[in-house]
DNA sequence: TCCTTTAGTTGACTTTGTCCACATTATATT
DNA sequence: AATATAATGTGGACAAAGTCAACTAAAGGA
């Protein structure tokens, strides 16, 4: 793989580390993280969403994700509900004001978005988001052809 | 702003900020932090770099950054030089040690771009190339703009 | 059955990051 | 020049984020 390419593609890396950190910073208007607000919609998203999926999803240490949820628990955004099947495992679902909470949270980060882009053209903007598909498809894509060849036991270390 | 192309962006970043913090995680192998690996290459990238510089340029706060330089002064990855011209500032320096440090991150973080991106085509590794770079100046030149009409004093919370 | 794996919790700890007050020097204002 | 204001960096005290290892308990096999 050529250097050029490499170097390009750090340098995009470094550029997007700063652009992310930025936006994850201003999470703070609200008295949750990132992490928090990461985990609420998560649980939105998903059905039967467990904590051992979020735990993988986001690539987080076990005990860490359980005390963030204790936390969430406790300020009554989620709700645990103990399965039939399996005792071990709770099913977590956002209460009422969790799910207001997360509807803010959209709110402002449509919000950055809108910000960040504002000035651009409609066809720039369309540009830029083919480009993001166009990345993520391709990396997926790869990664999970990755996956399947090297059978690699949920070690997350070669994505 | 479509509800739509908000929708696929915020979804790349939740993708990206994921395949981040895996490249960012393993930077572990050696026994430095992401950021001092970072703040390592900027001084190197940089003539004249002084403590300020990566403040602005890492988006971290001033004591923060003042501790990590004492750190890697103190274990010689780099020097301090007092300026004439203002003797409140220093430039920073790499030392041999330093530069060599550097180099093995460099080498390690080149080996991460290529097994993320094992198993491409090289037109496909290319379209990535191409979209990142898209992406990358658009969103600067939208920026810069944005910077030019609201003159914003140093804030960095509206990028 | 016994062994292994999976899910989650807890304690103790380290690392990372923040806030504020401060010292020093440079720059702008009058 | 004198004075105010801003920029650069440091240190203390602290809070938040994250890690590691040991543990319980249930599930899933051989």
């Amino acid at each position: 793989m050529d250097k050029e390419i490499i170097y390009d593609i750090r340098q995009f890396n470094r550029f997007y580390t700063r652009l992310l950190s930025v936006f994850n910073n201003q999470i703070l208007d609200i008295d949750y993280s990132l992490i928090e607000a990461r985990i609420l919609f998560e649980i939105s998203e998903r059905t039967e969403c467990i904590a051992n999926n979020l735990v993988q999803e986001l690539n987080i240490d076990r005990s860490y994700m359980s005390r963030i949820l204790r936390k969430l628990e406790r300020e009554e955004l989620i709700e645990k509900k103990s399965t039939i099947m399996d005792s071990r495992k709770n099913f977590l679902y956002l209460t009422k004001k969790g799910e207001e909470l997360l509807d803010k949270i959209n709110i402002q980060s449509d919000e950055q978005i809108k910000q960040l882009f504002n000035g651009l053209t409609d066809s720039e903007i369309n540009e830029i988001r083919i480009s993001m598909m166009i990345i993520k498809e391709k990396l997926e894509k790869n990664k999970v052809r990755g996956e399947a060849n090297e059978h690699n036991n949920g070690k997350i270390n070669n994505t």
